[in-house]
DNA sequence: CGATGTAAATTCACTCATCGGTATACAAAG
DNA sequence: CTTTGTATACCGATGAGTGAATTTACATCG
């Protein structure tokens, strides 16, 4: 019954991340984990050392399918109004879906708050990070000045749809971000 | 050693309030909680059924306390300008509190993210929608068209610099929160 | 005033379940 | 003969919630 090394990381990876975005860190067990990816616990645990360890490489991971994501979304550039359009409507459809239970990073953070040393909160600070570059960047090739600063709005809009979708349960909040965004872009 | 039964279950929602701000509401357990108010654990579930019954309560008596905090922070209205710039520095003021571990709220939210009908959801549900309602009126007090469109705005911006001084321990963002807002309402 | 009933809490042991993590021994593959 | 994983049982801790008998303080009534 021999898996490669690998193959087997990449399935726990998998069935973690599919259960820490749906239920939260806390209320997920490293037995419900090895049941979903299709091992033992035992062997779970000779690939990571612990359920922390396990937490912070699901993030790490989860943050490269993200980032690679966001960049596949890279089409040629036009305007930006396009670009936040087409933002903002990616942003809506995933919090649309009805088991939408916040972003993973977002929510990671929320659950570690008090644990300030936690290296899952470094990932998800870096991530963001990454996010927050990425969309000054498409900004600034779009023609719009002050990108930084820009581009930090559009992360506060951002957060501020993720969470009160999931406190509203109402989609409609993509499309008030993206108008807000719009105004701002115009009156810099 | 016989306290009021009204003044008990106060002592129980300060505690549960002070150690669920801090601390989330899967990592404290009733125990604490019982410690933290000065009695037996068998007390306290005299007077909650339940974990999540306590939850639901504390949840209801902060959204009393914090209501009741928004509403002093009336003052002579004035212009938009001052009202969002008060409104974001006392945000700001808050979010920079060292122990400052993400808005009651929205917190909880996340945690249950998953369990859609708890009753502390509803409650939170509620709560953000008094906020809003403030937001809208007090705008229109002070003259802002399309208030209640310009309210919904400045709660993407308020839960967004909850969220974002939570991950990266940077209170700033309440600045470039205030910044964004009166663009906002200075573009409609 | 003193007896007494009763609400409010105490004490403390106890159940039942979950969960993170470990130990040992063994099987299949390369 | 090592790597990868299985099977299975186990440990120690924690946590929600309960049970039963007991005590404290107050209020009311005789």
């Amino acid at each position: 019954m021999r898996r490669s090394a690998a193959q087997t990381h990449l399935r726990i990876l998998d069935a973690a991340y599919g259960l820490f975005w749906r239920q939260g860190f806390l209320r997920v067990s490293m037995d419900e984990i090895a049941e979903r990816a299709g091992i033992t616990k035992r062997a779970l645990y000779q690939h990571f050392r612990s359920k922390d360890a396990l937490m912070a490489a699901t993030l790490g991971y989860s943050s490269e399918l993200a980032l690679k994501r966001l960049r596949q979304f890279h089409r040629p550039v036009t305007t930006a109004d396009e670009l936040v359009e087409s933002y903002f409507a990616q942003l809506g459809d995933w919090v649309k879906k009805p088991k939408f239970s916040g972003g993973g990073f977002t929510r990671a953070v929320v659950e570690l708050a008090d644990l300030r040393g936690h290296p899952a909160r470094a990932i998800a600070r870096k991530h963001k990070a990454a996010v927050e570059r990425w969309l000054a960047d498409e900004l600034a090739a779009a023609g719009v000045s002050s990108a930084e600063s820009r581009a930090r709005e559009v992360m506060l809009l951002t957060e501020g749809v993720m969470v009160l979708v999931l406190i509203h349960g109402d989609a409609g909040w993509a499309k008030v971000a993206e108008r807000a965004a719009r105004r701002l872009l115009r009156s810099h």
